[in-house]
DNA sequence: TATTGTTATACTCTATAACTATA
DNA sequence: TATAGTTATAGAGTATAACAATA
């Protein structure tokens, strides 16, 4: 097994260096896909873990997403000011903030899907539906390992 | 296909989202992996790809690695500052600084190899050797779509 | 004119520590 | 005590613009 045969020598047999690389090549083109919407990749997670979890509190999208709290604040803080989602304190539990899409989110997510799937399409273009499959099953079971957040 | 299934909603189905995801595993679990080496991913890169081609000067690894030729030069003052690479003017194109790799460099690159291929080992655990080699040409695959740097 | 290295700068992401208010 | 949100802060990655020296 030739090595030398590419000028990256051993980073080339590591998952590590070709995640890092297709991660960047990937957030690249989302972020050009989405020029004109204002969102970048954790604002749409955010906002579409929102809209599926109406009245869902800050930490347990962190939770979800692999945020801190900490880095949350400022994250919800931008999508309010962008008028997306607005917050409310929990009835029920009063150190809470009840997230909810707006519909003006709720419009933009939908716009924001067209985009990115058109973006997912470029990339993953001369890739079988299987080849799809199952690298989204091997990154599920990476992600498996990851830290709790 | 019920997408309710999962509380990721529309992300579940989106490879940029696990490729984020999975990339931030192996990054957290490389850092905790080279804790005491004082290397970075980006810095393990570089010196691998000067102890490839020596010689090689700063825009060429950029290049190889995706990497602005403003930010390589805070990179190589990095290395050179811990001892693990030296940098000359290249006499027959004096615009450019050859880059070598020292025998600290060499050694290090060795110890850091083992390490990096333990963490690959922690977090590809449970996949076949086949399951390994395709995730490796899948993520080649979307490389080869980045912008050129 | 084009390229290499460089400086300066700005934005984003991620991480930790410490505080408050509630539970 | 534990948890939710918050503030402050620091380190790292990535991007652009502009300049000097050299080709």
């Amino acid at each position: 097994m030739p090595q030398s045969t590419s000028r990256l020598g051993v980073l080339d047999q590591l998952t590590g260096y070709h995640l890092r690389r297709a991660f960047g090549a990937f957030g690249a083109d989302f972020h050009i896909a989405m020029e004109g919407t204002g969102l970048r990749q954790v604002l749409f997670a955010i906002l579409s873990i929102v809209s599926n979890s109406p009245g869902i509190n800050q930490s347990r999208v962190g939770k979800l997403l692999g945020i801190k709290r900490a880095n949350m604040v400022s994250l919800i803080n931008e999508l309010i000011d962008l008028g997306l989602i607005f917050r409310m304190e929990d009835p029920r539990d009063r150190r809470s903030m009840s997230l909810t899409v707006t519909a003006a989110g709720t419009a933009l997510i939908r716009e924001g899907l067209k985009k990115i799937r058109a973006h997912e399409e470029r990339m993953l273009a001369g890739f079988t539906d299987d080849e799809k499959q199952i690298l989204l099953d091997l990154l599920r079971r990476i992600e498996a390992r990851a830290p709790a957040t």
